[in-house]
DNA sequence: CGCAGGTTTGAGGTAGATCAATGTCAGTGG
DNA sequence: CCACTGACATTGATCTACCTCAAACCTGCG
């Protein structure tokens, strides 16, 4: 009965919106307390946010922190002459937000329709400073995310046109549709223009690939977001990843 | 008399090896009290690595870390077909290996002579654990690493060769030739075949940029390694970081 | 001297960029 | 219901920056 009644109360402790999160096990919030997930839940406030919204621009003083919780945010780094890079995809429910610097050295934009949860600076450094198993998380992170940004210089510096584009069908259907490993089918949170931003191309050249690719059978489009990969084997070998 | 006392033994403290070392006061070390540093340097190695010696392969199990101590460590991916691409540069005195994970994702080799100081996997995890100073200097490299990665991405997709060429040596006039700011003299610590798989150009390409800009007065040459660099902000600008 | 590794230079080819037109589709309003 | 609009995507024709292939050129070294 003791033990009982603990768990029920241990379970009511966990913020009403936390127990609904989709974000809730797989991002930072996985390595806190129920106490601390509910202060964390007090102090923070949940954004909608439509495709298109910037949520920091670069070189921008960035005194908030996010958890994606849904959706995708792009990273991106404009030169002077208006020449752009997507330079990483963040999916729910990765945290949003560079630690020990308030600058931020790129842009970052809801790609999709977004939803994140957000809070001060002050009050992520208070948990970390009480919670070290917070800080590993994120220190985990930060390494995953050097490990992709190498894996994507890869791409951009020795792959063809259709190796990248191949890459690109290839990670968002690890990200996207995780599931199944042989097949996959998703909606691309990328428009033709970020693709080409984020391969390094332009719309023309994406788009050659695209149909190509199509006539190939690698892949189907039931639109211009919609993509079904009947062998993601194919595709896999196709991105030059053996 | 006492506080004299004191300050000897407190120095003494600090191994001899470490008080020599020219990477002491930048790397992880900085976070290490003299007891901590005294027991490292007891649990470490130092070794010579001649240019060209491979420190991890790609793919290969990593039990030991590392600190750079003089010299200059490049960090490659290899396609299945033998494309190449050096997804990143490590000077002293950063660290070298890749935390929470075994397997490195890349191959770390020494591109010029070089000294690192190396222990095993367990002797930091244990320093770590009692340090917490320490964890966070390693998440700072990390984060730092990711900018220079995801600045990078941006040479690599959307840069002309004349472009990476310049921000090339701009990169390596920074981190070798800090101290002027204005005029810039170094050694490049790398081939112009490397230089082309740091850049994802042919050798060829970067040969051309080189004697282009020889041609146009950015850059001098004494011989094909050492460089001196008369106005750093043309340099910059052509760089194409405005 | 002659050879080897790295670098430069040249001539020609090509993947992808550029420029321009056309196509698709969801709104919106008559 | 159809015409009109605007955002996006595709397709085609041409151009060019960079690659490829090949030869010549250092510079040090047995």
């Amino acid at each position: 009965m003791g033990i009982l009644h603990r768990d029920i109360r241990s379970s009511s402790d966990v913020p009403l919106v936390c127990r609904a999160c989709e974000a809730r096990h797989g991002g930072v919030c996985a390595a806190l307390s129920p106490e601390q997930l509910s202060e964390l839940s007090r102090r923070s406030t949940r954004h909608r946010l439509d495709a298109g919204t910037e949520v920091v621009g670069q070189g921008e003083s960035m005194e908030r922190y996010s958890n994606i919780v849904r959706g995708v945010v792009k990273l991106t780094k404009v030169m002077a002459d208006g020449r752009q890079q997507i330079v990483g995809l963040q999916f729910a429910p990765d945290f949003l937000g560079r630690l020990f610097l308030s600058e931020s050295a790129v842009a970052a934009e809801a790609a999709t329709d977004t939803e994140i949860c957000s809070f001060s600076r002050g009050t992520l450094d208070q948990l970390v400073t009480r919670t070290p198993e917070l800080g590993e998380k994120l220190h985990r992170q930060a390494l995953k995310e050097l490990d992709e940004a190498r894996d994507w210089m890869l791409t951009l510096g020795r792959k063809s046109a259709q190796e990248k584009v191949a890459s690109f069908l290839h990670l968002i259907a690890v990200n996207i549709d995780p599931e199944n490993d042989s097949t996959a089918s998703f909606d691309l949170p990328l428009s033709r223009a970020d693709i080409a931003d984020f391969l390094g191309l332009t719309i023309e050249t994406v788009s050659r690939q695209f149909t190509r690719l199509r006539k190939e059978n690698v892949i189907r489009l039931v639109n211009n977001r919609q993509v079904t990969v009947p062998d993601m084997a194919l595709l896999t070998r196709l991105a030059g990843n053996d």
